[in-house]
DNA sequence: ACATTAAGTGATT
DNA sequence: AATCACTTAATGT
């Protein structure tokens, strides 16, 4: 754990952490948060990789943003704080760890400790500007950009050029339609920048 | 061998 | 770019 979080937070509060939280194993493609639940712990992604993503009531997506090593969700912070239910759904994208903060701890620890603030501050900065970039994504960018993009960043998170989606939950995370990706995936494949498989898609470089 | 699920295709809006 | 209706291919039992 410290090598995820020591470097940012006293030992201190770490100790304090140590005492007070406990960490949560979950599997890849698990359900952790899904909209209208609410939150008792303040989660921080020990190990592996978190998505957040909008869901609508006839179960229409749109991804957000990504959670991975040392990082925590400021939408769940929120919903924390306010005690009001998820306006998101976290799913995990591999098996990961999980650091899970008691609620109450968040407001002693604000006025405690100095490099809590800042942690949280810093964590709520870094979401606002992936937000950003994921609306100008949407804005200005051409579904196959889009895809593309898409594709570098799973790969990156992964740390592997190998993607196992099928083209329906591309689609889902997209919000677009299985048709459309496939179409889209098959251009990106005669262009030669990647390799179509069965739940799988390949790209040569990052 | 058969059923199920993923992916491909042409036509239409 | 989305949707429909249908085909083909891959995979599990």
């Amino acid at each position: 754990m410290h090598d995820v979080l020591g470097y940012a937070l006293e030992e201190a509060l770490i100790d304090e952490i140590v005492k007070v939280s406990q960490v949560k194993d979950v599997l890849a493609d698990e359900i952790i948060l899904n909209v209208g639940d609410s939150m008792q712990y303040i989660p921080i992604v020990l190990e592996g990789s978190i998505k957040i993503s909008r869901e609508n009531d006839e179960g229409d997506e749109l991804l957000l943003y990504y959670i991975e090593g040392g990082d925590t969700c400021a939408m769940t912070l929120q919903c924390c704080v306010r005690h009001t239910s998820s306006e998101i759904k976290a799913t995990s994208m591999e098996d990961s760890l999980l650091l899970m903060i008691p609620v109450e701890m968040m407001e002693i620890w604000m006025n405690k400790y100095r490099t809590w603030r800042e942690f949280i501050l810093q964590s709520y900065h870094t979401r606002l500007t992936e937000l950003m970039e994921t609306v100008d994504a949407i804005a200005f960018m051409r579904l196959d950009e889009r895809l593309l993009k898409y594709l570098t960043d799973q790969a990156k998170l992964l740390g592997s050029l190998e993607i196992n989606h099928t083209h329906q939950q591309i689609a889902e995370d997209l919000h677009s339609s299985r048709v459309v990706i496939s179409r889209l995936l098959k251009q990106l494949e005669i262009k030669g920048k990647i390799k179509i498989q069965r739940n799988k898609i390949i790209l040569d470089t990052i």
